[in-house]
DNA sequence: CTGTATCCTACAAGATACTG
DNA sequence: CAGTATCTTGTAGGATACAG
């Protein structure tokens, strides 16, 4: 009799559709740039302004990222000075309605702080230095 | 006259709404922690199963976390052995849209998936060691 | 069962400077 | 304008052990 053996390749990545979904948004600013592009094309520098913290490092790391997982295509435009357009493909559109969920309650949020503020002005906590998402 | 100074303050912190409600959703596994609860209150090592890879640390991080935000309430059961329970507040149970949003999204990557692999066998991609969302 | 307490490391993101 | 190249740092998350 032989017995069965461990499948030792990896148990089928586990595709859990939230893993999957995030691994798009997941990291600084991402979303945020989703956001801004969901309107329009934009340009890397209208970008830059749109978030006016976002490094210039960080953003063009965010928008390789993206484009190669078919959220968005980098468009260039010879023109003088040349630039570079940027819009959302179909599936990053598909990412629109997910943005929009969390603008929703994020807006409900701020009224609620509106109405009942948490913190007292004195005792603002500090910035987290280094947050894994920005807006 | 008197010259207008400037504002020391930090300008009222941004409150951009994506912001605040990727405050909630951020860092590793909270995703899916609101995800679990969505159905019914869940006990702290049921949530250990639900979620085989979270340690220890993390998920009592994360329920801390949620608990602070407002988005879930832990009650202590005192039953023997003792169980704790975690459900969804009202204000949790609103990012559930959020999430769902997310799954659409992530269920459909998986078809595209499965349907024009992207990946040959041989060469699957490391695993990321440290991603910043886990599900 | 339900957590804390430590220790450790990879990595993400910031700053800054530079290039085509 | 549209990016790279380096360097540095904080910190999130994993492992492990232990405690009420």
């Amino acid at each position: 009799m032989l017995r069965r053996r461990k499948n030792k390749t990896p148990p089928l990545p586990p595709l859990c559709p939230l893993t999957e979904c995030m691994k798009l948004l997941g990291g600084a600013w991402t979303a945020n740039l989703v956001w801004r592009l969901s309107g329009e094309p934009r340009r890397f520098s209208e970008l830059r302004s749109d978030i006016p913290r976002i490094s210039a490092k960080v953003l063009s790391a965010r928008l390789c990222a993206l484009e190669k997982n078919g959220v968005l295509t980098r468009h260039v435009v010879a023109s003088s000075p040349p630039s570079v357009e940027y819009a959302l493909t179909e599936m990053g559109r598909e990412l629109i309605p997910v943005i929009e969920a969390i603008v929703q309650v994020g807006m409900k949020l701020q009224h609620r702080v509106e109405v009942r503020p948490r913190s007292v002005p004195g005792s603002a906590p500090r910035p987290r230095a280094r947050a894994t998402h920005r807006t």
